[in-house]
DNA sequence: AGCTATAATGCAACCGGTTGCATAAACTTA
DNA sequence: TAAGTTTATGCAACCGGTTGCATTATAGCT
């Protein structure tokens, strides 16, 4: 068994009784080879099941068709935390593989600044697809000076120019805010990510327009934001709870903060969604599974998962930049 | 910026005043290199901020310090089910990144057969680490024609040498009949995976034990199969409950089935835990956040990543095949 | 001093592809 | 039919490392 006797485009070569350019352009499709010999070389191929060597592809061609999912080094444990990335991760990785490439993942030090250089001056890959939310404008300033093709899931900056996927933020609030409002609730909460975050600020203006054209106003209590973990969610609702202890309802921004959030709730002895109804986001695999099923605002993830893919891809090939704004879809289920 | 002007070996000797050779195994300790000659490579290297071309290296090296994960083709969309694939690859990522090598993700479609080639024999990656479950024996057998160097997250077939992990299945099965039996259930049924798999079947033998030890039979009526799916375990549970009406717990071989059970017992108007104690298999994150919170046996995720990881790295660089068997833990939440 | 280990370094081939340029064969065109 | 094109293929250099073998310098020994 084991042991191929074609390994190389010379073997091909030799048996084609041709020359090893010639292979290489037959193998390639190259308009350069007449057409009989292209077919004889490329059935020799099939025949014996014969595969490039991609190290040697890679360092002739200079590239690698491999782009590399960047995600924060792991800490001591897995954490549900990780979710939303891993469970994008598949449609990238779906994305990508349609596409030709392969998907390495790597893990990134905050403090290293080195690994740009480690993956692409190496070249170890083609670009990078960013999901670390923390310190995320730091390595994207970092991949923006040294000239690396990447895109990232969020909100570009708007002074700079690079591919990004993100969903449609401010309708994301406005559908949940909105649902909220017609099924009759009166003082509706915002529990934020992060407030510098632009994602979670256009969630607010969808949140604030939404209760601006049902004739009602924001309030300072009603509001309070986390960082999208879920002991944040916990904290942040708690002070909600304080702030405003008549209030119905919560549009929260992540289902982990959302379920964090429930618990809350529930430990102050008031039901979901009785007393309050609570909205999450992202719509992750757990939230048809937690008690109660939370209504929430999906995301397509395996799409942005696919476009983050392509797109990228589109991007290294012609420089076209593109910055997509996915729909977002509200799936009401027991919490609302 | 960008522009950095000592790529290669070759620059660096040229700055050094030595020749290629004496680079490369300055870079890569060799002992053949004087002391001083090296730290001043070496010190040229930090300075310069110089990375070996991974293309070139793996071509000469003929290896790649790459491993690929293998996970089936993508369907149309991410579904639930993917999540313990996807959980214990963070942990596999995690292991791989502190021995120096990287992780690809490749899909396989079942029907394909020359994945195998098409990574391996391409220097593209050094090994396999498998998850898949569909097909998996056919998978492994093929690996094994090839002389392919791969580890399993599974029980080996008895007359094979190849490395593996794996939970410990019997007492996964043990402890959760033995909590059962602890907390007074008196007839405890047993909602297994594939009758034909391994691990199946050593649960099974746990519960088992744990019955006679207590004093108490199987019955026929109490034992069902799946096939670890949501909707698997929705059947199973259905048929249980037919048989056996007066069941008073059963335990379930994936927190995904236990889930879809519980989902069939509140439909018969029936309380988890008060009428039927429910334990499932697994401890996914979502585990913690279904409703009831669901009692489970963990298979501890990140390390079994880990294992694999670094047993396999073992298994390349000496040959050894180490199958080892982890630990596993009761969790006890609200749903017994 | 003469000779042999021993240590340190360089030369050049090799890994397996890709590609610019040269060449040869076949085909036009005047 | 000679000259000019066009088409198909080969030659050889190159990508950036690694490594067996040769070479030179140094040290050790009798």
């Amino acid at each position: 068994m084991s042991k191929k006797t074609v390994r190389t485009i010379a073997d091909i070569a030799r048996l084609a009784g041709v020359s090893k350019s010639t292979v290489s352009r037959a193998l390639n499709d190259s308009p350069l080879i007449g057409d009989e010999t292209k077919a004889r070389i490329q059935n020799l191929a099939r025949q014996y099941d014969f595969q490039v060597n991609a190290p040697a592809r890679q360092l002739s061609l200079k590239q690698s068709q491999t782009i590399a999912f960047v995600t924060h080094a792991y800490h001591k444990e897995f954490s549900v935390a990780d979710l939303f990335g891993l469970e994008i991760m598949g449609g990238i990785s779906s994305g990508l593989h349609a596409s030709g490439y392969d998907m390495l993942v790597i893990h990134v030090d905050p403090r290293d600044t080195k690994w740009v250089h480690q993956y692409l001056d190496t070249g170890r890959v083609d670009g990078f697809i960013l999901m670390t939310s923390t310190r995320k404008q730091h390595h994207i300033k970092t991949l923006l000076e040294l000239g690396a093709p990447f895109i990232i899931w969020g909100i570009p900056l708007a002074n700079q120019s690079y591919p990004s996927v993100t969903g449609d933020n401010f309708n994301g609030g406005k559908l949940a805010a909105g649902h909220l409002i017609r099924s009759g609730r009166k003082r509706i909460a915002f529990l934020g990510g992060p407030a510098e975050e632009l994602e979670v600020q256009y969630r607010y203006q969808g949140y604030e327009t939404a209760l601006k054209e049902a004739g009602m106003d924001t309030e300072p209590a009603l509001i309070a934001y986390g960082d999208f973990s879920n002991t944040s969610g916990a904290t942040a609702m708690t002070k909600l709870l304080e702030g405003a202890p008549d209030l119905d309802a919560v549009f929260v921004n992540s289902d982990l903060m959302a379920i964090a959030a429930i618990e809350v709730i529930h430990a102050q002895g008031r039901r979901v969604p009785e007393d309050i109804a609570v909205v999450g986001y992202d719509d992750l695999s757990i939230a048809e599974y937690c008690n109660p099923p939370l209504t929430t605002i999906r995301q397509n993830i395996p799409m942005a998962g696919k476009l983050l893919a392509q797109n990228l891809i589109q991007y290294l090939k012609t420089g076209v930049v593109t910055n997509v704004s996915m729909p977002v879809e509200l799936v009401i289920r027991k919490s609302t």
